[in-house]
DNA sequence: CCACATCTGTAGCGAACACTACAATTATGG
DNA sequence: CCATAATTGTAGTGTTCGCTACAGATGTGG
């Protein structure tokens, strides 16, 4: 049977244009006309593909996180846990402030709170962080067994505070902190896990 | 001269409705008809007495931050840097998971990106919280002459840093964290000011 | 008691919003 | 080469947005 017209975008590079405007505008911020500008097409392409504005969230979203995924296994490679929190916080004080992208972090900037009709992209954003956090999470556990964490530390409470600092971070570099000001709050932060730090 | 008629509802209480609205949909996700039914009023008086939604917003900021002050002084006047953390990120993990107020910190959750026409919001938001943080790093700087932190401290480092680390849980306590994990932040954040007491 | 100034409620303004009907276009499968 | 299926651009749809014109109401100053 017949496939129908190709579609004459790349999807990839559309989502790319469609999360730098959500990321510099919030959810709610973004309307479908700077979306479809910005993709180069036309909102009945951009229906067809992504469903609907949230669709095209989602979908923004899960690049977002796979473009993050290959930094993140660095980052959970250091061999340490006071290692770990370095790279996690420096490379965010980094990114964050990187010209190429909006300042700040899409899973913070995107929409913490929302109005009737979006009550669930907060959810959406948090879901993605709380990721994050798990992973670091389970990272620590193994700091502990490996023994370069003392036994009294939390690994939970170690991850729940490495995920809040970014967050931190994220809503500083939003609102026109410069990388030197992230990477002093990144150093600060780093110290607790020195003293967390197996003898 | 005449007066003319006066009005007959009392602004505080208005502004503390529409607070709250701000604070739990943010600014682009309220709407003139939820704050105007939460306050009571119709639009018009709203208008007349706030100018615009912005001039709303920028009052009801107001009373959030003079209702803060007092709160702010009982911080500042902790005996020692370590303690004003303390007392610092502690109050804010109990009021941010306050059931008499929304979740999170208006300051935070009232819009860090927002579209056309509201570009100045979110910098409306971080003028506010910069000051805090340079309170904060005033009363370190005394901490540093008082000599109960260490004279190689950073005292803006160490402001922007509990800067940081309360926005952070704003962040978190906004996506649903409850008290107890605020509070394992706090405590974890407040460990940085014991390494950084002098000896 | 009257002129005036301000507030209040009703009703609705133009603009912008997310989203879509429709017809033309462009590919594939037989 | 034809029937089918999917995309594309144009041009809107209805709804909701922030905001306001207007007329009646309610107070104050003379």
């Amino acid at each position: 049977m017949a496939m129908g017209r190709p579609r004459e975008f790349d999807a990839d590079a559309a989502l790319d244009q469609a999360m730098e405007v959500f990321w510099r505008n919030g959810y709610e911020g973004a309307t479908i006309a700077q979306l479809t500008e910005a993709m180069g097409i036309n909102p009945p392409s951009l229906y067809a593909a992504f469903g609907n504005k949230e669709g095209l969230l989602k979908a923004a979203l899960d690049r977002y996180t796979a473009k993050r995924a290959a930094w993140m296994e660095q980052v959970l490679s250091a061999p340490t846990a006071r290692d770990v929190a370095e790279r996690m916080l420096m490379g965010t004080a980094d990114s964050q402030t990187d010209p190429d992208n909006p300042p700040g972090c899409l899973l913070v900037q995107g929409g913490l709170a929302c109005g009737t009709g979006s009550e669930n992209v907060p959810f959406e954003l948090a879901a993605r962080r709380a990721l994050t956090e798990s992973q670091l999470r389970e990272r620590f556990v193994r700091a502990k067994k490996e023994g370069d964490l003392k036994p009294a530390a939390d690994a939970a409470a170690l991850a729940r505070y490495l995920s809040a600092v970014s967050a931190g971070m994220g809503v500083m570099a939003s609102s026109g902190a410069d990388r030197e000001a992230l990477r002093q709050v990144a150093n600060v932060s780093v110290k607790v896990f020195e003293e967390q730090s197996a003898k």
